[in-house]
DNA sequence: TTGCTATGTCTTTCATGGATACCATAAGCA
DNA sequence: TGCTTATGGTATCCATGAAAGACATAGCAA
């Protein structure tokens, strides 16, 4: 590895020469700094950002956490394309991404002093447990911190408008002439608390009176429990002509139940009877199946917790910590009949 | 930040005998080395590994490399599930994972240069084209590295076992009693290769003849083009029995082609016929229904990677490059019909 | 015009960041 | 004396930043 002191040698100056040369200082010549460049070019070399981390303190490194106990993190495409959000932001401004875990060395550790062990300037927190003490040791720390989908007093969060993502489909299929519209949702975190408002909010602005027993209760990525869940809507004596589902996982068991009902979505379906169905955040359902979806931005919200997060390291005073709500928008298919016509 | 000095000061020893104490050396007395472990756990000392990286020339970082021009890199389960297994053995060995990319700071450059700037001890790379240059520069470098479903030529490389696990798939239809088996396979890669090899080599070995009507390219991830490829079949005045599907995407927009047809896959049928389907990683769909899947073993490849790696890393000389096959294995669920009973 | 200081530009010296490796030294004991 | 064991001193990894030094030119008084 060629360093500035090979450099230095080879332009006979001095190592600091080469060093206020290669990064842009003025109160050096001009002839000196081209003739530096051009060696340091010529020589391949390369900077050695452990050696810059040790002596400025700042790494360029940001952290991710993305604690996944059941495995389901990144696998989720919601997580996975926050994550090359994140990433994408993050190399545009020269940082880079190390994950975080718990383990210092091998030996298990706090995730605080794995952030100070690998000197990162800053960590995004995602898809975790947040009431785990760890986290919350984290977020006590004075390390920058963003958080996504979740607030934690005094830091930035970045949230996806859930409210106003089940409010847009709402409206949409009561513009399509649904007034029985049911919802499956997920179970209780903070991002079911705001589809629910959303759900609510919707019904009252439109005057809808949803009865009781076509909002159910299911969890997130269970095909099985959603499958029940639909089954029971059918077999209501008055059952929905539309039901929201919660993703992509659940609605496969729902549609199942469908089929099993001798129903399916409308364009899909060979029956006579047929159920609308409208998803949220199934991006790849509207691709596979047409299916009509609310799709959240996670791209944009990977891209506004690199963004944010690193303002808040460059400009520690001017910045101050807020919620930012990113939108997403309707991605429509053909998954609900249009019963106006 | 408490340092190594601090400790030092307080303990009223030497920074070296310090280091000595927190990194088990022998030389250094017993009693000395508990008063000064202790004193450091209570003063929260945590080691820099940033300046211990500047002086062994070691940073227990590795390098991930997934360039995902089409964003379908991470957002693949298989490359998911492959960066989780990857993270959990390289975290079990005290090593950090950072994404490579080709910036350096905010200037675009090699990623073999990248790698040098951040220190990394090693890299794997997976999910990229890997004819281009800037690849083959940093498989040309000597920086320890990986490669995964791909083979460089003096390079440790981990590969799914395609040729077995489309094997495997076969012989278990052939085991139901079905002879027409069609494949509807992938864009010629590496890997789709190695499964039309598995796919011949099965037919052969079980005496199937299987007319070339039955085999069908398409392309991964797309399911317009399965669901195409499915009618086809469908409607050949021999029609197969059982259809293999590349992957989960294209099996839906298969299954889409089906229930257009009046057909389903066995269970969830509620038509007269049905077809029988056989999916490759669809580990999702097994999931959610019923499919019969080969799921490659993901995380296994994960691990893998990062042991070699490590073990490249650690005992450079000991360690010969190697071609590492990692089978999965069947994940039997309700979609294909016994057609013996 | 000479000579001296002031000014400004460029460059070097030196200390520093935290940890480690090597060598030196001291103490203790055979 | 020679050896082991425990500890200290110091250089080093590479880059940076503050401060000091070198040098040249400009300005001004004598």
């Amino acid at each position: 590895m060629v360093s500035m002191k090979d450099i230095a040698k080879r332009c006979g100056v001095s190592v600091a020469t080469v060093s206020k040369a290669l990064n842009g200082q003025k109160d050096i010549g001009q002839e000196t700094r081209k003739r530096i460049c051009a060696v340091a070019q010529e020589m391949g070399y390369m900077a050695n950002s452990v050696a810059r981390a040790l002596k400025t303190n700042r790494s360029y490194n940001l952290g991710m956490l993305f604690v996944d106990e059941r495995r389901s993190g990144l696998g989720h495409e919601y997580f996975s394309t926050i994550l090359e959000g994140f990433k994408a932001e993050a190399e545009a401004h020269g940082f880079d991404i190390t994950f975080i875990n718990s383990h210092v060395g091998n030996q298990p550790d706090s995730y605080t002093k794995h952030c100070r062990y690998r000197g990162l300037d800053g960590i995004v927190v995602a898809c975790v447990d947040f009431n785990d003490p760890r986290i919350l040791d984290l977020a006590a720390s004075d390390i920058p911190l963003v958080t996504i989908d979740h607030i934690f007093e005094g830091h930035t969060a970045i949230l996806s408008d859930n409210i106003n993502g089940v409010d847009t489909l709402v409206r949409y299929a009561y513009n399509k002439g649904h007034r029985k519209i049911a919802f499956i949702h997920g179970e209780n975190t903070a991002v079911t608390r705001g589809r629910l408002t959303g759900f609510h909010q919707a019904c009252q602005n439109l005057g809808l009176e949803i009865p009781p027993e076509y909002i159910i209760p299911s969890v997130y990525h269970d095909p099985d429990l959603c499958e029940e869940a639909t089954r029971k809507l059918l077999q209501l004596p008055d059952p929905p002509t539309c039901i929201l589902f919660p993703d992509d996982f659940s609605f496969i068991g729902g549609h199942n139940a469908m089929l099993e009902a001798g129903c399916s979505i409308p364009r899909l379906s060979v029956f006579n009877r047929e159920i609308s169905a409208l998803g949220y955040d199934c991006i790849n359902l509207a691709r596979m199946m047409h299916l009509t979806t609310y799709t959240q931005n996670a791209y944009a919200i990977g891209r506004t917790a690199a963004d944010r997060l690193i303002r808040l390291i460059e400009h520690p005073d001017e910045t101050q910590t807020e919620q930012v709500l990113v939108s997403g928008g309707l991605l429509e298919g053909t998954s609900v009949r249009d019963l106006n016509v």
